[in-house]
DNA sequence: CCTGATATTATCGATAATGTCGAAATTATC
DNA sequence: GATAATTTCGACATTATCGATAATATCAGG
């Protein structure tokens, strides 16, 4: 049963928030939205590479559109097997945390 | 802010969990309880290597125990820089997940 | 009590996979 | 051709993984 690392699980997330208009640009935005990383263009398209790879990531070649520079976009799409693997990352999280203590006030044992 | 990554969660939460008793064959134990992971011990205490290097995580050596080659353990224990990146790794994965739709009968998009 | 057999725990070294960056290439409009 | 948006490339750092080996303890037979 495939899991994510975090990252993976932070850009599956931003392709799957964005439905149909997920190409680098509004991926790495959407990354910086929810999740306060700012990640520069060659690690998102390479991580890409290795959720398409994977099998959790489609892309396709959109249109130009009339604005300057407006070339054609690649625009990535989960797959069901993304899908999958996002709620079963999700569940592993649950499971991980359950029953477990809150941390912030826990000044008895002797951390440092 | 320091995050964790996937797998120096599973094992943090897991020397977090054991306390005092956490060495190399308890941790073993533990991750595979609380995320059906088998991990080697070569893999395990590499990243118990990296986790001590970026200060999350601290060692120490016990006592000898008076059983078949019970030689003398290595303990670790979580740090309180650890309890924060744990903290922050733990509040990231909520806000990634706040709002997201339920996966599960997602069949409108053509996701495969 | 020695000494080799065996059990438990930890370390090493190699390699694969993932993450990261900055520069450069591509392709569009102005 | 200049410029802007988007993507790709190549190098390198970090993390993950494995299998074999080392270290250190007890046990059992002589």
């Amino acid at each position: 049963m495939k899991v994510l690392t975090l990252n993976e699980e932070i850009i599956l997330i931003a392709v799957c928030r964005l439905r149909g208009s997920a190409h680098g640009v509004a991926i790495r935005d959407k990354v910086a939205e929810i999740s306060g990383k700012e990640i520069v263009y060659g690690t998102l398209y390479n991580s890409l590479e290795y959720l398409i790879r994977k099998g959790f990531v489609r892309s396709a070649k959109g249109d130009p559109t009339p604005e300057r520079g407006g070339k054609r976009k690649t625009v990535y799409s989960i797959t069901s097997d993304g899908k999958n693997a996002l709620m079963n990352t999700r569940s592993l999280h649950k499971k991980l945390w359950k029953g477990m203590p809150d941390l912030t006030m826990d000044h008895q044992g002797k951390s440092e």
